[in-house]
DNA sequence: ATGACCGTCTCAGACGGA
């Protein structure tokens, strides 16, 4: 199994680059974020002739994410949106089942600053999160939850602790809380493989610092134990970030047996 | 140097992103 975690900073000006990737790496399941799209605007049609389906919570202009996978799995039991979650509008998560794997599709809100309503809404989203996983996990079966963390797990996943001092995705509160969801009984999958390499999967547009290498891992691949035990490959494609138009962020790839 | 990017919506500039 190959599954594909990716924001790619709107579906509409990144489509390119998705069949490009779609065709190269030939995942079974792409989970994306930050899709920006109208629902009537998904572009089902484009996937569908590249092989794909799609399980999408849209909500126009900003956030919205989706499942998509190989058109023999499959999406069903389709589930937008996360009880409990602070502004149920914007479009953050989407749950589907692609096989026998259920998979998640997650984009947790950015925060902006310390000690504001978004970072609060932030921690009461990981919350939200953790309580469904909970029970997600307790379903039992395979399960599978990619996204956009928008935390940096630890001071390694980032590219200099002392640039990030009271700001927002490195807090020891954020970093709780996601800790909070991996403990539901999950495991971080690049972690898992790649116990102590610096491995970002954004960077900043600005000041040419993907060339200067100042990144982050905040996209994470968040899998059962027994997924855990059988992965074989987890590899950022960092070359995404390169050429025409690319997203700030890169697909993280998770391979299993 | 109170900067430097990108995408959206709307049509020059605000807003969100991280």
């Amino acid at each position: 199994m190959r599954l594909v975690t990716w924001n790619v900073n709107s579906l509409r000006a990144r489509l390119p680059r998705v069949l490009e990737f779609l065709a190269e790496h030939e995942p079974d399941v792409l989970c994306l974020q930050e899709t920006k799209t109208d629902p009537d605007a998904f572009p089902h049609a484009e996937l569908a002739e590249a092989g794909y389906v799609a399980a999408d919570h849209s909500a126009g202009r900003w956030a919205g994410v989706a499942v998509v996978a190989r058109e023999q799995l499959g999406v069903a039991a389709v589930r937008r949106g996360l009880a409990g979650e602070p502004i149920a509008e914007e479009a953050r998560w989407v749950e589907a089942t692609v096989g026998e794997l259920r998979v998640v599709s997650v984009y947790v809100p950015n925060g902006r600053e310390l000690a504001s309503e978004w970072y609060e809404q932030k921690l009461s989203f990981f919350d939200a999160m953790a309580a469904r996983a909970g029970a997600l996990v307790a379903a039992g079966g395979e399960l599978v939850v990619a996204g956009d963390m928008n935390v940096a797990p630890a001071d390694v996943d980032v590219y200099d602790p002392a640039a990030f001092v009271q700001v927002t995705h490195t807090s020891a509160p954020e970093r709780a809380a996601l800790k909070g969801v991996v403990d539901a009984g999950l495991v971080d999958a690049y972690r898992a493989l790649h116990p102590e390499e610096v491995g970002f999967t954004w960077w900043d547009y600005r000041q040419g610092h993907f060339h200067r290498g100042l990144g982050m891992r905040i996209d994470l691949t968040l899998v059962s134990p027994s997924i855990g035990e059988r992965l074989t490959r987890v590899g950022i494609e960092r070359d995404y970030r390169k050429g025409s138009r690319p997203s700030d962020h890169v697909p993280l790839v998770a391979d299993w047996a």
